[in-house]
Order: structure tokens, then sequence, then C-alpha cells
DNA sequence: GTATCCAAGATTGTAGACAATCGGTATAGT
DNA sequence: ACTATACCGATTGTCTACAATCTTGGATAC
């Protein structure tokens, strides 16, 4: 048996089909799975299953899992020396904690903004006025077109988070806020009944950041996701929560 | 050549020595290596010689270094699609944002800290000061251990955060406040000659916590790490960014 | 002497192989 | 029938192999 087939068994890929990067689809193929529920909270993870379905081997997904759980979207069940994956389960415990921690490094993103100079923050404000009114009008159209609204929301804040964050708070606020999304998306119906509130938190901060006021921004901040929050809780003591048993 | 020896090439282990997890090992010695200025900044880093510096393969490494770079420890200098990793260097502007989250971080930690009973409160405060004492002690004795110091302020600041913080937040600062003791460890000399500030401000927090004063406790932190960080910026001055050129 | 190209070495990215372990099921003993 | 044990499939943890790519050094041409 030849020891070195150069025709390998290490499926010889086309030539420009080298994505760079498999861990990175992974991640964030696996992750958009997990927050839009179709890996639903409490289930368990099977590395080969994955692999399988994203076409590569286990060895940048099982890293990809690695990453996820080191940012809270994938928890281990140890056994003795073994370690399980499972999805995180949805509590509103762990949903409390998510959004008072998101809401301050908002909050401290916020108050940098606030101290941009006056036409940057006029100009943002001109983009967020924009999101705001996009989640309005679906607002008063009754029209319950759900899917945008998540996208306009995340735009706003994010928008906010960019124009003042430095790169280390940018890149902790990216890994938190989609765990923040997997809860609205998975009790969708509290964003929908409650979207004018949020609307008018919204307006609240677009003004702090035209005033320049740090604190007001960083308070409207903290305000708009601990609100969420309250509003979340209502909605999963009602739904109950899920992947938690 | 036999394609399939019985006894392998995979390293057969000996009975105990299956030391449940090589990744975790790997990350947490690499990163020893790194908040310990082994590894300096800016310097680049081989997979292979640190599977051999460990003595195990490049897969765990591979992935301790993926978790690395996530947090920041490590950054990825991108050619094309390649991805080589250097040690994250020392830069004022990254230290500034830095204390700024952690000192956040903490804030939002220690307000919880002060909603606890009473009790606990008292008996957390004991400890508190002594760790406090023992930086007075080491202080007024003019004796150089510095050693002793890292593990004290970190042990001051781990129990506040313990007491209050959630899973979530206390992984969160886990994962940053090595990375601020980097800063100390890199540039002793900025904690030694201003421990005394810092002591003064340990014992504000401490009458914060016994009072019980939510906002005065989160005050006391930020302005800890705000006021170590300005300290630390002025040695940076002084003796220059390490690891960017 | 300098610039350019090519070959060899070094390094990373992914795959697949193997061993250890877990969980459950079938089987034997009482 | 009930418990204990031995096997078996499933799954994870780690290793090595190999391909793609990058870097470096030198040979060659000008």
């Amino acid at each position: 048996m030849p020891v070195r087939a150069t025709s390998s068994k290490h499926a010889p890929r086309a030539r420009g089909d080298h994505e760079g990067n498999s861990l990175r689809k992974a991640f964030f193929e696996i992750r958009e799975l997990i927050v839009h529920g179709r890996l639903s909270p409490g289930s368990w993870i099977v590395e080969a299953d994955l692999a399988r379905h994203l076409s590569m081997s286990r060895t940048p997904v099982r890293s990809a899992l690695h990453w996820l759980q080191r940012e809270g979207y994938v928890i281990e069940h140890k056994n003795a020396r073994k370690s399980r994956m499972i999805v995180a389960p949805l509590t509103k415990e762990d949903a409390g904690e998510l959004y008072s921690i998101i809401g301050h490094v908002e909050g401290l993103a916020g108050r940098r903004t606030a101290a941009l100079p006056k036409a940057s923050r006029v100009e943002l404000a001109g983009r967020l006025k924009g999101f705001n009114n996009q989640l309005r009008e679906i607002l008063t159209a009754k029209d319950s077109r759900a899917a945008g609204i998540f996208d306009l929301d995340r735009n706003f804040h994010r928008s906010i988070i960019e124009s003042g964050a430095g790169p280390r708070l940018l890149a902790l606020h990216k890994s938190i806020e989609p765990q923040a999304e997997r809860y609205w998306r998975l009790y969708a119906s509290s964003i929908i009944n409650d979207l004018h509130l949020s609307v008018a938190e919204h307006d609240e901060i677009i003004a702090a950041i035209v005033a320049g006021d740090a604190v007001r921004v960083e308070r409207g901040l903290q305000a708009n996701w601990e609100n969420g929050c309250n509003r979340l809780a209502h909605v999963i003591d009602i739904f109950g929560e899920r992947g938690s048993w």
C-alpha cells in the first residue's frame, strides 16, 4: 500500500473552493441555527451531525462549538470527564442578567458616542431616525412583517455602538447582542405588542444623542434594555422557560 | 508497512494519564505565558512550538489559541487567506478601553453586591479588609514582594464580583480581568508607587458595601479602575508601548 | 550591484483515524 | 422476576497526515 498516494483521501478541493475559513463559517452558521431557534434550547448537540450538515470535518465544527460555549450559546453538560454540549436553555434569570449586561455595555458605548463632535452626532441621529421611523410604520400599519423588526432594532443599536465603541467594546457587544436577539426571536410576541414603547424609548435616545448629553444617552439605553427585559420576563412567565427542565 | 498496527501510533496513554482536558490546560497555560509576559507582546506565535512546549498535539493548542483570540489576548495578522497569530500588543488606547470595560463590569456586579442582605455584606467586608490590610502592610513595610500584590488586589476585586454577579457576568469578568492584570504585571512600577492611592480607594469601596449604597459601590469601583488607568497611562507614556511598531 | 524568479522550508488549515468513555441493552446468576 | 455484569453502539478527545499557502534564500539575468 502506498504510503502517500498523490490523489489523496483528503478531499482534494477545487481550486477556488478553499473558502478561507471553515471555522468562521461553522461558527456563524451554528450560531444562526441557535439564534433562530432551529436548534432548540436544551437540545443536544452532536458534532458529527453538524459536520455533515455543514459538509466539513469535525475539526472546525468542534472549535466553533468551543467558541460558542465560551460565549454562552452552548453549555457543557459535564459527565465525569467527558463533556456533552447542549444548546443553552432560555431562562428568566439568564435573560435578566444578559439584558443587564448588554444594557450597560451599550450604555458605556453610548456615553462615548455622546462625546463625538456635533456633526457626527447629527448625522448618526439622522440614520437612527430612519430606522425608528420604519419601526413606527410597521407599528401603525399593523403589518406584522416581524422579520424586519429584528433587523431594524439591531441596526438602531448597532449604529450607536459602532459610532462610539473601540474595538474591544465593539467585539464584546457583537458577541453578546445575538444572544439577546435569541430571546426576542423565540419569544417574539413580547416585541410585537410592546413595540410602541420601545419606539418611544428610541426617540428619547436620539434626542439625548443630538443634545450630546452622555448621562442621558447612557440612561436611555439602559432603560430601553431594562424595560425590554421586563416585557420579556412577562412573556416568559406566560409561556414558560424553554430548554430547562 | 502495516496500515493498522494494534499498538498504535496514537500515543497510547497510561491509565491515569487521561488528563481530562488538554484544551483547557493549553488555554490556561498559554494565557499564563502571555499574562506573565513570557510571550512578549507583538511576538509571533507558532502552533507547533507551543504544542511541543506543552507536550501535546497541535489540535488542542490550536483551539486554545482561537479562544485566546476571541478574548483579545492574541490577534490575527491577516495575510490573504491564512492568518498568523501574534500576541496582542500593549497600547495606551487599548488599556483605556479595557480598564473602562472592566470598571463598568465590576460596577454592575458591585451594585448587586450592595443589594445583598446586611449579614453577607458585613462578612464580605471583613474579608475585603483582610486583603486590603495586607496590601497596606506591604506598603508600609516598603517590602516590595511585588508578587503578592497582584494576588491580593485580584482577590479583593474577585470577592466582590463573586458575591454579586450571576454566572454570565462572572464569566465575563473572568475573561477580562487577566488582561488588566497583564498590563499591571508588565508595567509593574505603576502599581508599586501609587499603591497607597488604590488602598485608599479600596477603603471607600468597603465602606460603601457596608452601607449597602449601590450607587456608591459602583462609583467606587469605576473610580478605582479609572484612576488605575490614568496611573498606568502615565507609565506607558514614560516607558513606551510594547509590541506595537 | 540590483532586481526577479524559482525552489525549498516553514506554517497553517482541514480531514480522517484511533482510543477512551458513556449509556444503554442483552444476558446470566440468584 | 430482579439485580448485576458484560458487551455494543454512539460520541467525544486527541493525534497524525496531508494539502495549500506563505516566506526565505539563493541562483540567474540584466
